[in-house]
RNA sequence: GACUCGGUAGCUCAGCUGUACAGAGCAACGGCCUUCUAAGCCGUCGGUCAGGCGUUCGAAUCGCCUCCGAGUCGCCA
């Protein structure tokens, strides 16, 4: 509601400027740090300059301006200190506002159109076959889960894509161990830790005879020419893995349209390279064959000596697929920030070939996840799997339930919501660039910024809403709002939207994380000021109406964030 | 060595498209449950925004340098 006035009130000022004294500088409208400047703040410095007069004139002549705009009748005093201009509004008008939009768009809160008639694709999760699925992997799977939310909400159709590492030379690597080292009884038995068993033995026997390294890649050149002995290997250690990964996304709630990973492109290199190579921009170089970036950029390697293809290669068939299949608006990576290289070079080389869509590849990175400050490696078996992660935050928050609540019934239940969510919650409240330490007592921590804080004050108001009548009518007694910290919760309700806006705009559920955890402080403080279920009914209603729209947007938002809400805990 | 990202309270982080006294949570300490769920609320304590120089009316925010950490840099993904 407020980015919409400030959003108003900058244009017309802007305009003012131009046609009552010819000055064309971007003013700037913000909002005051401090609650007792007020809601809007217009400082003026940057103005002095093109006015070229004292600053308390120019502050005067700005002043005028804005008593003249179109929001005026939004003004309850428009105050002057030093160079700042300070709009103070009338809460009630701001509250009631709040109210009619919210009713206007109840059926889908927040929600926009700006992506309305566009595709995007979002490439994630994407775990590597036969490796256990790490906290690594839950980064990208919740990120990207939660992105696609986010912008669909925006009007947007959204591909969610599980570009599973089904191919490449680890195969061959695990093949190899296989036959050498394993059998097929533990497999069976245990399939992915039988399978990281005998990938992290593979390096440490690779460690000493370098010649192992050569024949995995051997190994992996026929599977990829279609070797009918290793193809049965592969297929069968992919669903094997693909089976365990089905019972993380149902923990999580995630899911997908396509688990069409690196495999499924095998059939659609050829094009690529033949492509390649009709451009010109395939060059031989040591053996290999490769694309010139330039100076900026080292080369791409598109297939290496032997003929076998790399990353970037199916990365360039997939995303071809993909143009050619959802035509997409964007194809989103959610992809962590170590192959930042790599998506420059996928851009560049896409570029060369005189696609104007390598602009709408983004690399949506995110940071490690480092263990006593460095990268976790399943090369050596240092991995967190998440799924034990996962079944500790359960299992804690049950002995809460236990310890505060006993007599609620579906305990268990209502422990894995609250588990689940508080992991997803923890790593989606922070920005996603950065590298973070794996820390169990924070992820399982229930208290102050956490996702169970959030589920508290839903649950909070779930319990009030069902001890009184109400209907959401909009019929409200605004002078409640002209209290500060009533009014500060009803501007944050009527920011939601536009945290959203902003959210997709910079594929940042942090923001949203973190206006909920603002607007649930901001709920939860007023609850220790003021009594809801008071005698005076229309005083009582008025109350209610908002505690409607905070249990509204807390539930709207964890959704987004792909959180569980529950009723009671 | 080159490039990229980061260094803000004891800890985890927000702020970083510049402008008014740098904000949260955790931890510590002190209050608040015979009235709506205390996974909560209120308060106290805590910061040369890594360091230096520069640009600017104004710098945590922009530029340069130094130090520290992480990641990447042709046949892994």
């Amino acid at each position: 509601m407020i980015e919409k006035i400030k959003r108003q009130l900058h244009s017309e000022l802007e305009r003012a400027l131009k046609v009552q004294f010819s000055i064309e500088v971007p003013v700037i409208v913000e909002e005051p740090k401090r609650a007792n400047q007020g809601d809007i703040s217009v400082p003026v410095f940057p103005l002095v300059k093109a006015f070229s007069k004292p600053l308390v004139e120019v502050v005067d002549a700005v002043r005028s301006l804005i008593l003249e705009t179109s929001l005026n009748e939004y003004f309850e005093s428009v105050d002057v200190f030093g160079g700042f201009i300070n709009i103070t509004l009338k809460k009630q008008k701001v509250a009631s506002a709040v109210i009619a939009d919210f009713m206007i768009n109840s059926d889908n809160i927040g929600s926009c159109a700006f992506g309305k008639d566009k595709t995007i694709c979002i490439d994630y999760s994407s775990p590597n076959i036969a490796k256990p699925f790490s906290i690594g992997h839950l980064r990208s799977t919740i990120i990207g889960h939660a992105l696609g939310n986010i912008l669909e909400k925006c009007g947007y159709k959204i591909i969610r894509i599980n570009h599973l590492g089904d191919f490449g030379t680890q195969f061959g690597k695990i093949i190899y161990a296989y036959i050498h080292y394993g059998s097929e009884e533990a497999v069976k038995k245990n399939p992915i830790a039988e399978l990281e068993k005998l990938y992290v033995l593979f390096h440490e026997k690779a460690k000493k005879d370098p010649e192992l390294e050569s024949k995995a890649r051997e190994i992996f050149r026929d599977l990829e020419q279609n070797d009918p002995k290793y193809q049965s290997l592969w297929s069968w250690f992919r669903e094997e893995s693909l089976k365990e990964y089905m019972q993380v996304y149902k923990k999580l709630n995630v899911n997908f349209d396509s688990y069409d990973g690196e495999a499924f492109y095998n059939d659609k290199m050829k094009t690529v390279i033949d492509e390649l190579k009709a451009k010109a921009l395939l060059v031989q170089d040591e053996g290999a064959m490769i694309v010139d970036l330039g100076a900026e950029l080292p080369p791409a390697l598109i297939q290496k000596s032997d003929g076998s293809t790399l990353y970037i290669t199916r990365d360039l068939a997939a995303l071809f697929y993909r143009k050619a299949t959802y035509d997409f608006h964007k194809c989103l990576y959610v992809v962590g920030n170590e192959q930042k290289l790599h998506f420059e070079q996928l851009k560049r080389v896409v570029g060369l070939m005189g696609y104007p869509y390598s602009e709408d590849i983004v690399h949506v990175n995110f940071g490690l996840v480092l263990q006593d400050g460095k990268k976790m490696s399943t090369r050596k078996g240092k991995t967190v799997k998440l799924i034990d992660v996962l079944d500790e935050a359960v299992s804690l928050s049950l002995d809460y339930i236990v310890e505060k609540n006993p007599d609620l019934p579906g305990k268990e239940e209502i422990a894995e919501k609250v588990g689940v969510s508080a992991i997803i919650f923890n790593d989606l409240k922070n920005y996603r660039g950065n590298d973070f330490e794996f820390n169990l007592q924070d992820m399982v921590n229930f208290f102050g910024q956490t996702g169970p804080y959030l589920q508290y004050t839903s649950v909070r108001i779930n319990s009030i809403l069902a001890q009184a009548e109400f209907q959401f009518t909009g019929k409200v007694d605004g002078s409640w709002f002209e209290k500060d910290h009533v009014y500060e919760l009803m501007k944050t309700i009527g920011s939601y939207g536009e945290i959203i806006e902003k959210s997709a705009l910079e594929y940042a559920p942090n923001l949203i994380a973190k206006y909920l955890l603002n607007l649930a402080s901001l709920f939860n403080t007023l609850y220790g000021k003021d009594r809801i279920l008071v005698e005076d009914i229309e005083e009582k209603q008025t109350k209610l109406h908002v505690l409607y729209m905070v249990r509204a947007i807390l539930n709207d938002g964890m959704n987004l964030l792909g959180m569980q809400i529950i009723e009671r805990m």
